[in-house]
RNA sequence: GCCGGCGUAGCUCAGUGGUAGAGCAACUGAUUCGUAAUCAGUAGGUCGUAGGUUCAAAUCCUAUCGCCGGCUCCA
């Protein structure tokens, strides 16, 4: 019987094949150089293995070496390839899982020892050899239990336990030189085919990523379909490190964190401490102009607050310990939403007075476990830029979209462009009735796409209390950093019994929304840092203007221009080292200043200024005030 | 919290059992210079901390604190 299946191909033709064909011998009806080539197949957006037979009609497309997918394929069969030369080394080894991964490839191990650096370039090695051995991926399929039997002989307990998942009678396995997979595909024809690799680190990693399972060793790899690729991408995680947040925030001067005192408190030291007031400042000015209130509240509370709210049932592993004052527990908060509750509480509160935006830059404390600290993005001290919108229901959709609103433009006041959102659903354990969940997804999601946002689901991802959307941006390096967090509350209102009166006189629940546009500013200022790579934009500029004068001939002229821009209102420093011009712009070039004012002869007797961009830039001999009002100056 | 690595001068780092080193920064002096490092000198460390092994420990062992890379977590 010889049955037909059509594949529908990316130009719209219709390819005809025989049922059980492969990808390899479908491509092979295209053209002999497109099956020579072809490295996977899609179908209906699936990956298949080129040996792997085809049963059903369906759009149909060839991954070749060229194709945006590539990468794909070729990341999962280096990283077979690199468990073959770990077993080499490793005759012992037991195997986890080893997908394919954005940028690489990992896998994980069960090894009697622990890898070393050392231990990375011998398995490079050997994969070299692998691949230079151009040896074939075979595909299989077996029944259930031969699988078993195959893996139960070679002791691979953790591929028994795949197994015994699959829900499928048959499962494939791919081999290539003396190694044997469990696996889905797709791989390439052979080692060979992949070239442009190398493997970057050694990290621990739970299997299945719990941590009451046993801890395996994972190795992190990068692999690309080309050279070119590679480089760039390995050129870019060298630029990443130069743009590290910690390690500017040492060169500039900005922050620190002592042991002494305590790992996650930040000291946010003279010119952080600018960076950061300019950006509150800004944030508080804009607040006030976009119909919020800022309110200030305590750091420390009784323990009636915390049960009240909760936080003491579901939070309180991630509180510090309470302090005892005059026989009362007190605990330093980790939220600021209950102090906002308490304001609400002390009046009555009319439909009319709605919606009320409370916003406050609350410093919380939470206790973080010790290995997940991270500079300025993860903390046990943090300021969140919060507010909580008390409104009613059918103000809630208008308020949710204004927020994302206020959000985009604060977040591109600062430079950031492309932003991205994350709604999260319902989690298994959550409050509130499913229908009121539905409604308030709903608005989200209605006002996230008024904006014109991306926007992704996250399924369960939503808190305990309500759904969020959550605000990412891009930078320039494509990762992505979590800003924005925009929540519902179905559990605050109820728990305080939060109520107004409505036109028909009667109590009413009101909605309640947390938001953070910055989300913790310490967060956000390490972002901000990484994003410009240290060439902040000048508004937020620890020093603006470097004044340099040539020699100390010209320091009377020097300090006179410092006077001048201060009065300004402009952020200077002066130069009074008797180094030369060299060392001096140097100086200012390392410490990423947006201007320096060269100051010599010249400009002195004309009673001019030179300026000299950080990006090498020169405007010889201009009048000051004309600079300051440039469009030189505003666009900086 | 878990796995692995690391911790030497303000910073970046060298020093694998025999009484602590470099560059930069700082300080002093000289130099007065036109677009990314002028020269010379001075000072600075109980080698994260606490135990232990040894005639002898930055170096080896144990514990502890912190940092780094991941995992888990992130209201």
């Amino acid at each position: 019987m010889s049955e037909n299946i059509t594949l529908t191909l990316p130009d719209g033709k219709a390819l005809e094949v025989p049922v059980g064909a492969t990808v390899k011998q479908a491509a092979a009806k295209i053209g002999p150089r497109l099956a020579e080539a072809a490295i996977a197949g899609k179908l209906d957006g699936s990956f298949v293995d080129i040996r792997m037979p085809l049963s059903t009609s369906g759009k149909f497309e060839v991954v070749t070496m060229k194709s945006p997918d590539a990468n794909d394929v070729c990341r999962h069969s280096m990283a077979h390839i690199m468990a073959e030369a770990v077993l080499k080394l490793f005759p012992e080894a037991q195997f986890g899982i080893g997908p394919s991964i954005e940028n690489g490839f990992y896998y994980d191990f069960l090894l009697s020892r622990s890898l070393t650096p050392e231990d990375l370039e011998k398995i490079e090695k050997e994969m070299q050899a692998s691949i230079a051995a151009k040896q074939e991926f075979t595909r299989e399929e077996l029944d259930k239990s031969a699988a078993r039997k195959l893996f139960g002989d070679l002791k691979q307990s953790f591929k028994l336990e795949l197994i015994d998942e699959i829900p499928d009678q048959k499962v494939s396995v791919f081999r290539h030189g003396g190694f044997v997979d469990l696996c889905r595909g797709p791989h390439v024809p052979n080692t060979g085919a992949v070239k442009f690799f190398k493997l970057l680190t050694i990290a621990g990693a739970y299997w299945r990523g719990d941590e009451k399972r046993p801890m395996l060793q994972r190795i992190y790899g990068t692999a690309f379909a080309t050279k070119e690729e590679l480089d760039k991408h390995l050129a870019m995680l060298e630029e990443a490190k130069k743009r590290d947040h910690r390690k500017l925030g040492k060169e500039l001067d900005l922050f620190s964190i002592h042991e002494e005192v305590g790992p996650g408190l930040v000291f946010w030291h003279p010119k952080g401490a600018r960076i950061r007031n300019a950006a509150e400042m800004f944030w508080k000015d804009q607040h006030y102009k976009n119909g919020y209130e800022l309110i200030y509240t305590p750091h420390i509370g009784r323990s009636w607050l915390w049960e009240t709210s909760g936080h003491l049932g579901f939070y309180r592993d991630s509180m510090y310990s309470p302090m005892l004052i005059d026989d009362q527990e007190y605990f330093i908060k980790p939220m600021n939403c209950p102090f906002h509750i308490m304001i609400y509480k002390t009046q009555m509160r009319s439909y009319r007075d709605l919606p009320l935006r409370w916003a406050e830059m609350g410093t919380v404390y939470r206790y973080e476990k010790s290995g997940v600290l991270h500079g300025l993005m993860r903390v046990r001290g943090f300021t969140q830029d919060d507010a909580h919108i008390i409104c009613t229901p059918d103000q809630i959709e208008d308020e949710v979209r204004e927020v994302i609103r206020f959000s985009l433009f604060i977040l591109k006041s600062f430079g950031f462009e492309e932003f991205k959102a994350y709604l999260a659903t319902r989690p298994e354990k959550a409050v509130g009735e499913p229908a009121r969940w539905e409604q308030a997804l709903a608005a989200l999601k209605r006002a996230v796409d008024q904006e014109g946002l991306v926007c992704e689901v996250d399924e369960g991802g939503g808190a305990f209390y309500g759904p969020k959307i959550d605000l990412k941006i891009k930078d320039a390096l494509g990762r992505e950093w979590q800003m924005t967090t925009i929540q519902f509350d179905f559990n605050l209102p109820e728990r305080f019994d939060m109520t107004y009166i409505g036109a028909d006189g009667g109590h009413h629940r009101p909605y309640m929304v947390h938001r953070a546009l910055m989300g913790s500013v310490e967060r956000f200022l390490g972002v901000l840092l990484e994003y410009h790579g240290g060439n902040l934009p000048l508004w937020l500029c620890p020093v603006q203007v470097a004044v340099l004068p040539i020699s100390d001939k010209h320091l009377e002229y020097g300090k006179k221009i410092e006077q001048a821009l201060r009065t300004r209102g402009i952020r200077t420093f002066l130069d009074t080292r008797s180094d030369k011009i060299n060392y001096k712009i140097r100086s200012a070039q390392l410490q990423k200043i947006p201007f320096m004012a060269v100051l010599g002869d010249a400009e002195a007797n004309a009673n001019t200024i030179t300026i000299r961009k950080r990006t090498g830039e020169n405007l010889t001999g201009i009048d000051l005030d004309a600079f300051v009002t440039s469009q030189e100056w505003k666009k900086a």
